[in-house]
DNA sequence: CAGGTTACTTGATATAAGTCAAACGTTCTG
DNA sequence: CAGAACGTTTGACTTATATCAAGTAACCTG
């Protein structure tokens, strides 16, 4: 019986993902040569494994169909959530010193590819732009995690307000509703990633909904008012509201 | 008359920052072909800037003598700290992507050695681990941050206790005295890259001198017991005392 | 579909840290 | 060296969020 996995396979020319991924940047060739190096498409399945805090390091990943969280242990034992990566968002660059800093865990059923590491040289060596936009990534990544360091020091509901912004913009960029999804976390997951107890999260989601700001169902989010919970988000504390 | 500046400046081959800095990780002949690339020293006073929030991407940089912050401003124009950089350390790579992402500002009067954005392909090139070893020094940079974004969780007594050990440490790497050290920032400085309020700070800090665990005099910071601040640094919220 | 497990909500209470206000010490400058 | 500017400390008070405790709703699984 032939792969049917195999079968559905899509390289990375076909697929939608182009101008996000790994392709980013990259002209219509190179993207061809760059497929013949990309491992595509492994499922995995919600709570599996992309690769383990220290794991030597396996290579830079993408997720194509899916999401999948970036979690640490820190010295005491206690998980933190870091990021949550959507379709087209990149992983692995933590463990390019020589171990994987951190976990990088399926929420749901996923594909990635994978651009192992014994391949990453090969790989760039035939496709030279490859090199700068791993570099652009990675910088990317950086970036995304100051802007995480800067969430910490707001308010709760601010945390909120921005958490749920960024997954609808994510979400929108890729091609699906920015008004409507389903939470990829438990509350408790949510709590954990923005720094707050899983009460205050039920609270501040409740907070939220009687604004008529977004409605909350469970995982199943709509977003009701970008400008109010964008003015929530950026509201100066010394600003009168 | 010659260039006073220029007569000192120090090689990467004759630098005793080789096993911190870009060198890392080179062979001394590496090291020698780098040497020609890298820009050396430039000389920067207090609060002058290494590259600005905003700017295109003008290179890596490494502090050689001296200490430097990066910080962001937020939409809401409020300035936060991202980092404290130490003799050695690289920064720049939140530019890679196009344009700064923070700025570098000088803490003291610091030497910074430069590595110019329309050099790294040629240095890359000449020297062919330059480009993993960037890769490494990104990752780190990475890890780093994911560090202190779990940091952002703790108490504010953890935070200060946390904060002086990894300076503690990160001197006593690069030679100065872990006991000993000026402090390079302001209590508000310090509260702002912690995220607490700068009166909290200081009676944090006095806190912590009234347990016998560090002196603190204005900015001369002695540390007097380095279990007692890595157990308040790293005790389980729900453990007893 | 019954019983257990897990996820979420709600209320009451405690507390760490923020804010406001004022005073004090240090450093700088003319 | 006097005065200003800046950085730090201290005290009183407020508040956002954590913690504790209990109950409800959703979802497995046999």
């Amino acid at each position: 019986m032939k792969d049917v996995i195999n079968d559905l396979k899509i390289s990375c020319s076909q697929c939608s993902l182009g101008d996000i991924c790994i392709p980013r940047g990259l002209s219509k060739t190179e993207v061809k040569t760059l497929s013949d190096v990309v491992k595509q498409k492994t499922i995995l399945y919600q709570n599996e494994y992309i690769y383990r805090q220290g794991d030597k390091f396996k290579g830079i990943f993408a997720i194509q169909t899916g999401m999948a969280k970036l979690v640490t242990i820190d010295p005491n034992g206690d998980e933190h959530i870091l990021s949550i990566l959507l379709p087209g968002e990149l992983l692995g660059f933590d463990g390019l010193g020589d171990t994987h800093s951190c976990s990088a865990i399926a929420l749901n059923t996923i594909n990635v590819c994978e651009l192992p590491r014994n391949r990453i040289e090969q790989a760039c060596h035939k496709v030279p732009n490859l090199t700068y936009e791993l570099f652009r990534h990675s910088s990317d990544i950086l970036n995304d995690t100051q802007t995480h360091l800067v969430t910490a020091k707001l308010s709760g509901e601010q945390k909120i307000a921005k958490f749920m912004l960024d997954l609808s913009n994510r979400l929108q960029a890729r091609g699906f509703s920015k008004s409507e999804f389903r939470l990829p976390l438990t509350r408790n997951e949510i709590g954990n990633h923005l720094g707050l107890a899983i009460e205050t999260v039920s609270r501040l989601l409740k907070q939220l909904q009687q604004k008529k700001l977004l409605d909350i169902q469970l995982r199943e989010v709509t977003i009701l008012d970008y400008d109010g919970l964008m003015q929530i988000a950026h509201k100066d504390s010394n600003e009168e509201v």
